[in-house]
DNA sequence: CTAATGACATTTG
DNA sequence: ACAAATGCCATTA
């Protein structure tokens, strides 16, 4: 059976590249209000970006089955945390073309909405 | 089983 | 607008 935590993952997945969604987004995704659990979900993440991970590639994991958790921020548009350091957080977003000023992103340019 | 922990969100001062 | 307090849920010790 799959853990609530998988279910994140496969839900986070289908956010496309140059776009972001929210931690609570994702929770509604799942019929639920677990998004603190969500935020959870994130930190502990075993398919994290090689890149956000500070290192290159080397790991085994196929494209397909990583996390793109660095597109997951706060419902009021602020970036959140990250694991690995929240400019790293940054570089991959700017390098994926999502425009952050002030440490916020536009939701309603960059807002991917699930379901 | 109970208590503690967070990459959150909302309300209140 | 900002900071603190409260509520929230799955996971882990």
């Amino acid at each position: 059976m799959k853990s609530f935590y998988e279910k994140c993952y496969a839900v986070l997945r289908k956010v496309p590249k140059g776009k972001v969604t929210t931690y609570k987004e994702i929770a509604r995704a799942l019929n639920s209000k677990a998004y603190r659990a969500v935020g959870t979900a994130m930190n502990k993440n075993p398919y994290a970006f090689p890149a956000a991970r500070g290192r290159a590639g080397g790991d085994s994991l196929k494209s397909s089955d990583l996390v793109p958790c660095h597109r997951v921020i706060n419902s009021n548009g602020e970036l959140g945390g990250f694991a690995s350091g929240l400019k790293n957080k940054i570089k991959l977003l700017k390098s994926e073309g999502v425009e952050i000023s002030n440490n916020k992103i536009d939701l309603k340019k960059y807002f991917f909405r699930l379901r």
